[in-house]
RNA sequence: GCCAGCGUAGUUCAGUGGCAGAACGCAAACUUGGUAAGUUUGAAGUCGGGAGUUCGAUUCUCCCCGCUGGCUCCA
């Protein structure tokens, strides 16, 4: 049997005798297995970099050498023979200094030709490797690789540290596979939420705002509608829907931490002898709307909404169309609550979650966030939200995952990612448990039942996280093609001629009183160019009405997904669109 | 911010050191149709911005801006 990660693995290493092929004095750096394929990191010699060109130079010397049936081989060494082996190799002298440091057994890896004994590096490749190849380069598909792309990426990840040249690539044990991956790679193209959003006209980027979308009407309406569906499901759940400045004094978000450990990313500016910051996150704000009154026990949960619109200076190579802006509308909510209150509060979290993820056909997959390195409060706080965050997840059946050190710097998280209609995955809500900041910086309090001051607990929490990316997953899951509720233009009524324009128009008023969105198109063009138009704009239904329709005051329905479907009377069809509308179908 | 690539009509792209091009879209006219492209005509450009080299720069060089992929980051 093949083993894939062997395979994977050892185009690594063959990668890397590729480039010292061209490039002797190259320095390697690390070469690992990831999801579809590998990578190798590099230094160059001075001067020289990779581009597009070598990559295919690279394939074909990888492919030579794959041909040749080299065989891998390994031997164990001591950290004083490894260092000899790799004196001109800055980085494997690192590597070696830290795993002898963790008393790790050091292994050589050589990729020779057959029925050689000479392990020089004029024949051999060779490696500092814990293993995991493949006996003969026989067992690799010459065409089932592709060298895909060149990245900057930092040594050891540090940001300090030199940056090298990363090459990345993708393998699979046969052609077919490779192939599938690359359809895979060019249907997501195609559905590229950017292109999506020019062609169906939803919202632009500009030069002038770089990272903040200029929302289209139609682009509006989806934008609107998901609101309103938040809005609904909040209402229902016990949430006060509150609004607080976007434009406050710096000093709220010194308080907060904020400050301390994101001031890179807060937009700020003097005026007077203050200085402004536009907020970059709600928090701190809604304190000061619980703070405003004295609360009882009887007042908690107090549920605080926001529809917040914020705005965070990312730097300018993190941004990526509506998946990662500068401003940004959070579905955001902060429930001040008293310590036994957590678990019902978290339960009906997560259950608001999975009823609006499914309403998309979203399935959830759950991660438990701990404390992360740099972090406010303490160990003994952190304990304890964690262990109610667990109790929770247990408490509600739920499988999840650790995801160590990734909780916000005032508290464990609960994050919950779904899979789309391709199978990626995406993070959208986040719970988090804040035992420190909003409650002991900001100095929250409740009178309990004996009349006593307690401190409550916070939980932060967001359902879609950003409405922008979240447009922008939709628009990728569903190819643009919304669903009904969402679609910007629900119907499109096509007279067949000038003569039905009329009858057209009559159902086309009929529709718009209904509040169903509506077109109606003139009869300039032919029938078929005007559906194939509807048809690329992803319109639900398209209604076609001629000499038939009219006498028995019928429309004849065409819809998206399911093609031609019969002849029915406009109340019919009122009544069928509104029922899908109300029902969210998709 | 860093590494690599890219920037020409609304869009997708071709092209050249010497008058700026195609397709689609758009507009107008004709056509009045039965479930994915009817015909003709036309408008449309600071060739991302600035500087330099040159008799002459959209083309060559440098700087800046923006976009794409990746690294780091993501409260």
């Amino acid at each position: 049997m093949l083993n894939l990660e062997n395979i994977r693995h050892s185009l690594a290493h063959l990668l890397a005798a590729a480039v010292l092929k061209k490039y002797p004095k190259t320095k390697l750096g690390i070469g690992p297995t990831i999801e579809e394929g590998f990578y190798y990191d590099f230094l160059l010699p001075a001067g020289k970099k990779f581009s597009p060109d070598d990559l295919k130079e690279f394939e074909k010397t990888m492919r030579e050498l794959i041909k040749q049936n080299l065989l891998f081989s390994g031997k164990k060494v001591t950290a004083a023979e490894a260092k000899k082996l790799f004196a001109d190799q800055q980085f494997k002298l690192d590597l070696i200094k830290e795993f002898s440091k963790e008393a790790k057994q050091l292994s050589v890896y050589y990729t020779c030709p057959p029925k050689t004994s000479n392990l020089s590096p004029k024949t051999c490749f060779m490696d500092l490797c814990r293993g995991g190849h493949v006996k003969s380069t026989k067992e690799i598909h010459a065409d089932a690789f592709r060298l895909t792309k060149i990245a900057g990426a930092y040594w050891r990840g540090d940001e300090k540290n030199p940056q090298l040249q990363r090459i990345y690539g993708v393998a699979f044990k046969t052609k077919k596979e490779l192939e599938d991956y690359l359809k895979l790679q060019e249907e997501i193209e195609k559905r590229d939420h950017r292109k999506i959003g020019e062609r169906l006209e939803l919202f632009s980027f500009e030069e002038v705002s770089q990272g903040a979308p200029f929302w289209h009407g139609k682009g509006m309406i989806v934008f609107r509608e998901l609101e309103k569906f938040i809005r609904e499901e909040q209402d229902k759940a016990g949430y006060e829907e509150t609004s607080t400045p976007i434009m406050v004094k710096k000093e709220i978000f010194e308080k907060s931490g904020h400050w301390q450990f994101y001031r890179e990313n807060i937009f700020h500016f003097k005026e007077g002898d203050d200085t402004l910051v536009l907020k970059p996150m709600n928090c701190p704000e809604s304190t000061y709307i619980y703070n405003s009154r004295t609360r009882s026990y009887k007042d908690l949960p107090l549920r605080l909404s926001e529809i917040g619109r914020l705005h965070r200076n990312e730097r300018s190579g993190t941004l990526g169309g509506l998946f990662r802006v500068r401003q940004i509308t959070m579905d955001d909510a902060h429930i001040y609550c008293r310590r036994d209150q957590i678990q019902s509060e978290i339960s009906s979290l997560l259950k608001l979650a999975h009823k609006v993820y499914k309403i998309f056909g979203f399935e959830e997959r759950f991660y438990l966030a701990t404390k992360p390195a740099h972090a406010l409060g303490d160990v003994k706080l952190w304990q304890e939200a964690e262990k109610a965050l667990v109790m929770a997840l247990k408490e509600n059946k739920v499988k999840f995952e650790i995801a160590p050190k990734d909780g916000a710097f005032y508290g464990p998280k609960i994050d919950i990612h779904i899979k789309d209609a391709l199978g990626r995955d995406w993070q959208l809500a986040t719970i988090q448990l804040d035992l420190v900041m909003l409650p002991e910086r900001f100095n929250l309090a409740y009178i309990d039942e004996k009349g006593k001051k307690q401190r409550p607990v916070v939980i932060h929490r967001a359902i879609l996280g950003s409405f922008e990316r979240f447009i922008g997953i939709l628009l990728e899951h569903f190819a643009g093609a919304l669903p009904l509720w969402l679609a910007p233009v629900q119907v499109a009524v096509l007279p067949v001629g000038e003569k039905f324009e009329s009858y057209g128009r009559k159902v086309y008023d009929e529709l718009k009183t209904a509040g169903i969105r509506a077109e109606l198109s003139t009869a300039n063009e032919t029938l078929g160019k005007r559906i194939r138009e509807a048809e690329m704009q992803k319109i639900p239904y398209i209604l076609v009405v001629g000499e038939k329709e009219e006498e028995a005051k019928n429309v004849n329905v065409r819809h998206y997904k399911r093609g031609q479907e019969r002849e029915i009377t406009i109340g019919k069809f009122l009544a069928k669109i509104r029922e899908e509308i109300e029902k969210k179908a998709s």
